[in-house]
DNA sequence: GTGGTCTAGACCACC
DNA sequence: GTGGTCTAGACCACA
């Protein structure tokens, strides 16, 4: 996997793991690689995953059992799918449409870029 | 000035620079004020302006006459909103639906949040 | 180590990195010292070192793996050289033919000089 | 007049007056422009034209006669010229042949630059 | 541990 | 007056 610079590792290690659970890959209640698995896998410092771990536990994303190791918490899936969309609207959307005020962009163009966007990404 | 702490403060000064070149309150080959003034008049160290100057020079949006000041270069304007431009065609936009099709967010709901957002945001 | 004063600290630091890797003294990909630590070896503060490493990275010659250090580049070596060698071909060589043409020195001057300099440098 | 960067303004001035003085276009004991004609013709601040005359003085190639000017001195051509040859063998010269030491450049490279710089500057 | 940012204050050459 | 460099020391997020 690599790494952008614009955010923390930690980070974007944590939207992999979301985007596993959003997409079933990985279940609810199922077991999630130790920190050590998952920095080998991803050839991060086991630190930096369980930081990741941290994070998401914090989230109520995953939890754990000492010992045993890291599980996907019950509804993950429709939580995490849940704070992506508040993070969308609430965060995302107003910077774009803020963008497009002081840059003069009009919706159609929008709706343009849209369609090119879809077109290149259905098959 | 008041600043955020996601972003250095020297990028948000920069931004605020950027933002004045566009609105034409500094026109181009216009001095800017030294790093002094501005660190004074936005409560900040000299040197944080400096880097703020520094890191606009490398982009060339404004330049250096030794021992007089720091002007704004030569189609500054143009060139910083053709920067936006690409930086939010190139970034945001794929970032923005992307997500939309992760989370199945029709189109028609974008367009009922942008009349909203514009209504908050027309007098 | 020593520092001149026509030339900032920094860069001079720079320099002294370039001819590592040159000769190959810190090789490609290879890990160079924190900031911390090359501060202390060339007794200059770390913000100084940190400034050469910044300077180094904008021209590619080195890179930087966050919370882990700065590293050699890949073809760090080759792109150094190239450098230096359009530096002396495009701007010291044109200077020294000029004032060689203004001053009225012949080609052969320059010739004894140059065995004169040579048996000097080698053992 | 345009300036560079890598030199003193005031500096490139004197090297500018020194030409004029080689090529006999300003002769001795000639008086040469105030500080403030001299200012004017160049674009530049006064005190950087003042600047350059001290320098000058200092270095005995023009003098001043209080009240009515600055003059060139007397064998000021020779004293330059002089001046110019000790900067060429002395300085530039042996910071050449060391840069063809790293670079690996041998002398038979030098000759043909200096073939075709010659080329392009006789007519 | 790492880099990165920021402040405070100093000194310098230059215009 | 201007920018530029440098030091000292602090704090922070990140790996």
């Amino acid at each position: 996997m690599e790494f952008n610079n614009d955010k923390p590792i930690y980070i974007q290690i944590a939207d992999y793991i979301c985007d596993k659970i959003v997409t079933s890959t990985w279940k609810e209640e199922e077991r999630i690689p130790s920190v050590r698995e998952l920095g080998a896998d991803l050839q991060v410092n086991p630190n930096t995953a369980m930081r990741t771990y941290e994070y998401l536990q914090n989230k109520h994303i995953i939890y754990n059992k000492r010992g045993i190791g890291y599980f996907v918490a019950e509804n993950a899936m429709q939580y995490v799918t849940q704070l992506q969309r508040e993070d969308f609207f609430d965060q995302q959307l107003p910077r774009v449409f803020k963008a497009m005020l002081s840059l003069n962009i009009p919706f159609e163009e929008l709706q343009n870029h849209y369609s090119i966007f879809i077109n290149q990404h259905v098959e």
